[in-house]
DNA sequence: TTTCTACTCCCCAGAAACAGCGAGGGGGTA
DNA sequence: TACCCCCTCGCTGTTTCTGGGGAGTAGAAA
């Protein structure tokens, strides 16, 4: 494994990266840099309309998405709820979906070793950046307490660059929600019915739902429910 | 302003961090570090419910939260949709309301050159990491292309340090979900009716009702729209 | 073996949400 | 000034959800 990351290169390098298919290139050079076997940026959408770039191999990443195995990956499952960079020995891995998801992944090339850093960008952005090597715990320790702090900024700036593809794939402008929207479904998600909502805001039950309704469609909502979900994992309301 | 960071330094003074108020103290340690005449860690809570530490006077942090400030500043505004740090130039301060609060900022002694990071972490967190200054463009320039790689950094640690004590604030066990029940929400949380999922999970209404039900009483939720919102912040679903 | 949990199905009545309509006042921007 | 968005209130009927109840299977855990 190298010793020192050459930042100026770096940054140069995702400077001429203009499509998310150049930053595959990305991902190979910094593996070639960190020395290690693979190193993935993953963005994850529900939905399963996710992608990246990654050093694994094509078929794994075709098994991954029909298998839809975002939903049970321990990895994903436990960056989600948490913050810091997360060593996958640290996970939980105890339930049996999971230990059969282990399993098929150190049989598609997966190595033993693994440490993944939750990024978060604007509007419930999320995306995972993993770098992954099989050695002894020792070395990997070693490795991770030399490049943590590079680790970080590494995942830092490609996330922006993959936010600036995102941009200009899809340029149509979510348009906020007003303050009372914001409060009415914000007291809808924490459980209120309706009449207590309104009854919140010392307005009719009528005008509320007219609040309702104009969340929902600006969200692009089929239902109630939905347009709480939507506002949720885009970070419009926290509950 | 000084050259390079201590890193072993500023990792063990914030591990021997233990209550908020003492990040205060970080936060002048970083500013003498820095060379800087203002430093803020500031987490943004939507409800207004919002601290962090700063070496602001405390003349103008009860300003800002008594006018709730955080509902006009351009800087909050501006990072709240962005995810690479922002230098205050950059944002927009042609409103009327937006020069008014430049004004009032600065008779309290805020500097006119400013560097804002948006910070994120699960459950729709977010914070602001902000370095303020008073000098030229260009030195301001110099200053931010030196550091801005180990601000990023520190923005990390310090957030990480605030999520550990907000999470000895709140402790709380959830069950999880049973595979049924999460398919159900999910499907729910997607907008789909109930007619609708059972029909996706090929199983009448009344068994969908079952699982909604007992993911209901396993989260303690109110209705169904709560069980959505608790299981999306809670990180069971995935949207 | 017993026990527990997960999964499946069924009934009913009342409460709540839904969809779509219209209308007026206030405030800021162009 | 005109325009657009936000906030507020109103009506009607239809669809959907809610909250109780009960009951049987299979598989895993104790």
């Amino acid at each position: 494994m190298g010793t020192e990351l050459d930042w100026g290169q770096i940054q140069q390098d995702l400077e001429n990266t203009n499509t998310l298919d150049e930053l595959s290139g990305v991902a190979f050079r910094l593996r070639a840099m960190l020395g290690i076997e693979h190193l993935t940026y993953h963005w994850v959408d529900g939905a399963g309309d996710q992608y990246g770039c990654t050093t694994y191999s094509d078929t794994w990443e075709e098994r991954y998405r029909d298998k839809n195995y975002h939903r049970i990956d321990p990895v994903i499952l436990g960056c989600f709820q948490r913050f810091h960079p997360v060593d996958w020995k640290s996970l939980d891995w105890s339930g049996k979906v999971a230990k059969a998801f282990l399993q098929d992944a150190q049989s598609h090339g997966i190595s033993n070793q693994g440490y993944s850093i939750p990024i978060r960008g604007p509007n419930g952005q999320f995306a995972l950046f993993t770098v992954n090597h099989s050695c002894d715990d020792e070395t990997w320790q070693q490795f991770i307490s030399t490049y943590g702090r590079e680790l970080i900024l590494i995942a830092h700036y490609i996330n922006r660059k993959a936010l600036e593809f995102e941009k200009e794939r899809q340029p149509e402008s979510p348009r906020g929600l007003s303050p009372r929207e914001i409060d009415a479904i914000t007291l809808l998600a924490l459980g209120y019915s309706r009449a207590q909502v309104a009854h919140s805001l010392s307005i009719s039950e009528h005008t509320l739902r007219v609040y309702i309704e104009s969340a929902r469609s600006k969200l692009g909502a089929q239902n109630t429910t939905h347009a709480i979900a939507t506002a949720l994992s885009r970070g419009l309301i926290v509950v």
